[in-house]
DNA sequence: CTATAATCTGAAACTCAGTTTCAATAAGGA
DNA sequence: TCCTTATTGAAACTGAGTTTCAGATTATAG
């Protein structure tokens, strides 16, 4: 269930120049790296993409981009139900919030939007008076396909 | 917006039990811990209270105990946005899952509780043929105190 | 009421993700 | 081009959580 990609290549540079931001070499490179992602990318996958473009970028460098563009709400931060131990991971932010399902069996992440979805969100900013930011839901269980196979051992 | 506390003292640990777990000390100390703490709390914090009712109690058995927790479904792990490092917190899971709003700005974290997030839940399992295990819905933002007060500067 | 076998604990060492520090470097406006 | 300021990289550090393993404890069988 994969959705649209609909953003164009280099928005989050125009982003980024457009905030007064010193564009360089390496957050290009970065950039690009996460532009051009199909998948949820870790900070470590994405060091290892962004050397392959310029084997001189530091890690150090990476989590200050990642902490750049969180900041200014271009991709949003993941835990995908800490499937694989503690690590975050990244995506663009999408024009429309989806959910995040993960298999506990296999692992796979599905992405789901919906209009439930886009009014509970609207229920809280009513409801609660409060003024949202970000938000992130975050579903574990079983897909389809598990589900249908043998039931897990614990 | 506090939830009605309605769960008996006593019961994580008959529940345990019942699962054929050995009651040791120790686990017995953490669980009425966990049962009886009014907010989120962390490992640390957890470890801090469950020594002032047996000092000798290490760490390590914390961790482990919230890990037996956790794998049974009789505690959820929340990240709270991530508001105070990477840290995570832990709650007794509830008859009905609720959404946990952070302010950004005061650090509050507010519990909601929706229809709208319960049919959210039953179009994920009818739609996507996902059979849900646990979910997690963390919003980040400004809550009405600080929605009114000067904007945050960055 | 022991003896026994399996589970649980604590202490230390370790892992891993992410952060801080600071001197050297590079961006971009004057 | 010069100059100020932001940015980078390398190393050291932090903090949460995990692994290891010997010794202690539990539940149970006798």
């Amino acid at each position: 269930m994969p959705l649209p990609e609909t953003e164009t290549p280099g928005r989050l540079q125009a982003e980024l120049m457009s905030r007064g931001l010193r564009m360089t070499r390496q957050r290009r490179t970065i950039l690009s790296v996460v532009e051009t992602a199909k998948q949820h990318l870790d900070a470590s996958q994405l060091l290892r993409r962004a050397r392959r473009l310029d084997p001189q970028i530091d890690r150090v460098t990476v989590y200050r981009t990642l902490g750049l563009l969180k900041r200014h709400g271009l991709i949003d931060e993941l835990d995908l139900m800490h499937l694989q131990g503690e690590k975050h991971f990244y995506e663009r932010r999408p024009q429309r919030d989806h959910i995040h399902m993960a298999c506990l069996r296999c692992g796979k992440i599905t992405e789901f939007e919906s209009d439930l979805f886009d009014r509970l969100k609207g229920q809280i900013q009513r409801d609660c008076r409060f003024h949202i930011v970000v938000t992130r839901l975050e579903v574990g269980g079983y897909c389809a396909q598990c589900r249908t196979a043998e039931q897990p051992n614990e």
